[in-house]
RNA sequence: GCUCGAGUGGUGGAAUUGGUAGACACGUUGGACUUAAAAUCCAAUGACCAUUGCGGUCGUGCGGGUUCAAGUCCCGCCUCGAGUACCA
């Protein structure tokens, strides 16, 4: 009887089945411990060895903490609504519904291989109607919130209609995006309904507005900036442009400072907050209103160097400013209107390819300069962006470099403001070392003093204010696509209207064609029967009403991120259909304990998750305002690509060595067909592959080798290692141990096979030692000390490590145990219980196995087995000192002055380390000072 | 450009957070067991010098510094990775 991986593996996964041993318990009176992955995308690929590196880590996590007494919430579920399942049921034209629905199944089978521990029961699917009924419950919360700059917190849009008939727009403190719009209390009782619903869609948090977006033809869909990597779509790659339309917005930027403030809340890595504080970009500065000469527009700019405005010698609006048309001098229109049109044309791409070229165009206008009445010249350029700050600049091309190149390229002035400072050749944009010059009072001050007196000088003037700019755009949530929660808004008059909370779910309509379309118009469009009634007040989905009665709905969708900013607390209760969680649920549980996910999510999902989580917690729908206490990065397992080498314009293909002198093309090839050395296996290549069969292979020594490049693992790149296999070939128990063992858990590795063997034999050695003759195995009576020591060397090491999250080292400290015990020849029943039970979260299935044979039921269920608590191993371990590789160390009070011989006596006759020392003998004493010794045996 | 992170044997990576650098694993070499192979076990393995026994010198990207003691702390560079990018 071997270690006969695959019987173990199917026995217990189908024990752990029929048990629902890890169904999380009812029972709240034990702590609550919240262990969450970021549930996946059921893409058509299947789950490569990448996918569930933090899914192990998680279960470890999960299986330790139900050991330690903890109700355990492991839960698991799939992110089934978005581009990424749409894209993949396109390709390959099937319904999205089907293909998810395959996908998933597919998802789950591998994931059960693996042996996690997740609560199945409580699985949900963003796609699935009981789900996004409450996603668009938020949504119509959100609709129905507006944010009070005052409190700093949401508040429901019912309040600031009593504030504007009250009072009107006097004293009111509401993010919005109109900021100019002005009335009494008297007025608004008077302005018609369709008028006030027009003006209350500017202040609620989920708002309809025409704004400039990202638009991506070949998505047929807008993407919102997180979407988009170095101007292409980070879905497919494609091209992007500005566009102009009327789209719905996430009022997210209202709680942009408290989205920075509270990340000192959370533990999270500092990579990751760093992150979001540079998306969020917050800068401070002024902002300052300049007027237009021979005319009533005026033009605010914000600055962060308010202390450079005797600097300014021109001003540079956005092409998109709007101001731009009314400014513009008869003799400039033509020119200005042919520089708008060709860098509208220009898509977001070109224009970052194209940010060294310098453009731009004088609208024959001049501002006045608040302070000193100088008339200055106003251009326009498209290094000016309109969606930053006020969409025009103050150029100080003494202070700014690109100021400086725009001014030189148009010979625009340059004016010095900075004393003994050369700027003829570039700007000197250092807030440090410099006194100010030609700046009247500001004269001879540095940074901090001109700042701060400029700043209260234009406001004592009223041409301007401190002000704090955020970088962070309110987010686009409207998508042209069909697989996506329905907006559950209807029009009435044109006026966007709820659809009303009790009419939810508003469910996703069966249409014939689900295809994007390159205009633009949603693919819900094609709904055929798919209509509301306001007569009933409910969602009619089988037949059309006659047009009196019936009001168009919504046809956009939401993104994809709308679905997952919540999910976490749907698992606290997912089945609950009279609320999105339940009191009692969420009060226990309230937040995620740990959180282990890719950092490609931070300015995404994990930015609009902490933006819905505080908008619920104002509306005291939840207990908390952060939704994750401790969060990890797990890092990516990377491919290994092969190349093969042909040499250029043959059908000969050389081996990796010999193709120094001549040009070649390296071809990818897929790395099944590699063994672990590199070399190819030629039969099988020509099999993968027909092309093969012509060519000639020049080996060297009879060989045939490939090169290897580390890349991100993925099907088109031919390197994808598929966990199934590694299950197939050497069990689960492996796979999960080998992935903890590869390095630690944040950091990014490429995926080898090199090392499992390794852990595979450790697995192996364990089971042997327990299997002397083949047959299982325990002495009953008390091992030798030595075995102890072993034992609670162990759980010190793996207890610390697991609490640092350290599960590579995990791994080695049971190598050493396992290789210790071997050598002590110790299978006794006392070291081998503690001893399965500490494994059992890294290699579940054989300690389940080895834990039966010991004629125990399950180690794995708290409840039938008392608590794995290291203490009591722990008190015992404190007489010991901890010995690595003979070496010890102890704290003694030791005079430095003495002699090698004295320090030698006192160490042996001191108490402590006498004691340890024993009969073996003394190769070495090192003392250093502070009273530390170490010795070496 | 800016922000953050990382550089340790042939390789992946340890180092009790300032205390014998290289744990553990892979790979390599030698040995045992085998007719043989596989599997398994044992030993060696940072570099250089000395090997008859010791032993010695140098070593954590580079250059300085603090300290009895630095992979770890400080200053200045170099290289790589991640994020972001005309952000006023």
């Amino acid at each position: 009887m071997s270690y006969d991986f695959k019987k173990i593996e199917t026995k217990w996964q189908n024990f752990w089945k029929v048990d629902q041993t890890f169904k999380t318990r009812s029972n709240i009176k034990f702590p609550k411990y919240y262990v969450l992955d970021m549930f996946p995308y059921p893409s058509g690929a299947g789950l490569h060895v990448g996918h569930p590196l933090g899914y192990i880590a998680t279960d470890i996590l999960a299986r330790y903490k139900r050991h330690k007494n903890y109700n355990v919430l492991h839960p698991q579920g799939y992110d089934s609504f978005g581009l990424p399942a749409e894209q993949y049921a396109i390709q390959t034209g099937q319904h999205p519904q089907k293909t998810t629905e395959v996908n998933i199944k597919r998802y789950r089978e591998q994931l059960d291989k693996m042996g996690f521990s997740f609560d199945w029961s409580r699985e949900i699917r963003t796609s699935k109607s009981n789900y996004y009924k409450w996603t668009q419950w938020i949504f119509l919360n959100l609709f129905e919130s507006y944010y009070d700059i005052k409190k700093d917190k949401a508040l429901p849009i019912s309040n600031l209609i009593d504030c504007f008939k009250k009072n009107g727009t006097r004293d009111l403190s509401a993010s919005s995006n109109s900021k100019t719009l002005e009335f009494s209390g008297v007025e608004w009782n008077s302005f018609t309904e369709v008028k006030k619903e027009k003006i209350l869609l500017d202040y609620r948090l989920a708002y309809l507005s025409e704004t400039q977006v990202n638009w991506c033809a070949k998505l047929g869909t807008v993407l919102a900036n997180e979407e988009i990597i170095n101007g292409v779509s980070e879905r497919g790659g494609y091209s992007v442009e500005k566009k102009k339309m009327k789209q719905w917005s996430m009022r997210i930027g209202a709680y942009s400072e408290r989205l920075i403030n509270d990340l000192d809340k959370v533990d999270w890595p500092d990579s990751l907050k760093e992150m979001q504080k540079n998306w969020i970009g917050k800068s401070k500065g002024a902002s300052i209103n300049f007027k237009i000469k021979m005319s009533s527009y005026q033009i605010e700019v914000f600055t962060t160097r308010p202390d450079t405005l005797f600097g300014v010698t021109f001003m540079v609006l956005a092409p998109e400013n709007e101001i731009v048309h009314k400014i513009t001098s008869k003799s400039q229109l033509e020119v200005v209107k042919a520089y708008i049109k060709s860098s509208s044309k220009r898509s977001e791409k070109d224009r970052l390819s194209e940010t060294k070229k310098i453009s731009g165009v004088f609208t024959g206008a001049y501002a006045i300069h608040p302070i000193n009445g100088d008339e200055i010249p106003v251009w326009i350029g498209d290094y000016v962006l309109a969606g930053y700050g006020t969409g025009a600049v103050m150029a100080v091309p003494c202070g700014d470099q690109r100021d400086h190149d725009f001014a030189k390229h148009f010979s625009i002035p340059i004016k010095n403001i900075f004393l003994n400072i050369d700027i003829s050749s570039k700007a000197y944009s250092e807030k440090s070392n410099f006194k100010l010059k030609n700046s009247e009072f500001l004269n001879g001050l540095d940074y901090k003093k001109s700042f701060e007196k400029i700043i209260s000088h234009i406001e004592k003037k009223g041409f301007g204010n401190e002000k704090i700019n955020y970088r962070m755009r309110d987010a686009v949530f409207s998508r042209q696509r069909y697989w996506g929660e329905p907006i559950p808004i209807y029009y009435k008059n044109g006026i966007p209207t709820s659809i009303g909370k009790k009419n939810l779910p508003l469910k996703l309509p069966q249409v014939e064609n689900y295809l994007p379309t390159s205009d633009g118009s949603p693919p819900l469009g094609n709904a055929k029967k798919w209509a509301w009634s306001v007569i009933d007040k409910k969602v009619v989905s089988n037949e059309l009403i006659d047009n009196e009665s019936v009001f168009p709905l919504e046809l956009n969708t939401m993104p994809g991120w709308a679905g997952s900013s919540w999910y976490f607390y749907r698992y606290m209760d997912p089945h609950n259909n009279e609320f999105f969680v339940g009191n009692e649920a969420v009060n226990y549980w309230r937040e995620v304990d740990l959180y282990v996910g890719g950092s490609e999510h931070a300015t995404g999902h994990l930015l609009y998750s902490r933006f819905w989580q505080k908008f619920l917690f104002d509306l005291d729908l939840l207990p908390v305002d952060e939704f994750a206490k401790k969060l990890i990065n797990q890092g990516m397992i990377l491919g290994s690509s092969a190349f093969i080498f042909r040499k250029s314009g043959t059908n000969n293909f050389y081996s990796k060595n010999l193709i120094n002198n001549f040009k070649t093309d390296a071809i990818r090839i897929d790395v099944s067909i590699l063994n672990s050395y590199d070399e190819v296996n030629i039969d099988a290549l020509k099999k993968w592959q027909p092309q093969f069969n012509e060519a000639n292979f020049i080996l060297e020594e009879d060989k045939f080798y490939a090169s290897r490049e580390v890349e991100k693992m993925s099907k088109s790149k031919y390197n994808v290692i598929n966990p199934d296999e590694i299950c197939e070939r050497y069990g689960a128990d492996t796979l999960r141990m080998y992935e903890m063992f590869l390095g630690p858990l944040e950091q990014a590795k490429p995926w080898s096979m090199s090392g499992i063997s390794g852990v595979h034999s450790f697995l192996n050695k364990l089971w042997r030692l327990y299997h002397p003759n083949n047959i299982f195995s325990v002495k009953e009576d008390d091992p030798q000390n030595e075995s102890f020591k072993t034992l609670h060397k162990t759980i010190k090491k793996i207890t610390e490590d697991i609490n640092n999250y350290s599960f590579n080292t995990c791994v080695s400290a049971f190598m050493i145990c396992v290789n210790e015990l071997s050598l002590q020849k110790c299978n006794h029943r006392i070291i081998l219980e503690p001893l399965t039970i500490l494994l059992s979260p890294f290699a579940p299935h054989i300690s389940e196995e080895l834990w039966s044979l010991l004629g125990k039921k399950s180690s794995l269920v708290y409840e039938k087995y008392p608590t794995f608590d290291s203490s009591f191993l722990m008190e015992s371990i404190k007489n010991y000192p901890i010995s690595f590789n003979g070496k010890m160390r102890f704290r003694l009070d030791i005079d430095l002055d003495l002699t090698s011989k004295e320090i030698k006596n006192i160490v042996l006759n001191d108490s402590r380390t006498s004691k340890y020392i024993g009969g073996k003998t003394i190769k070495k004493i090192i003392v250093v000072p502070e009273k530390i010794i170490n010795i070496v045996f």
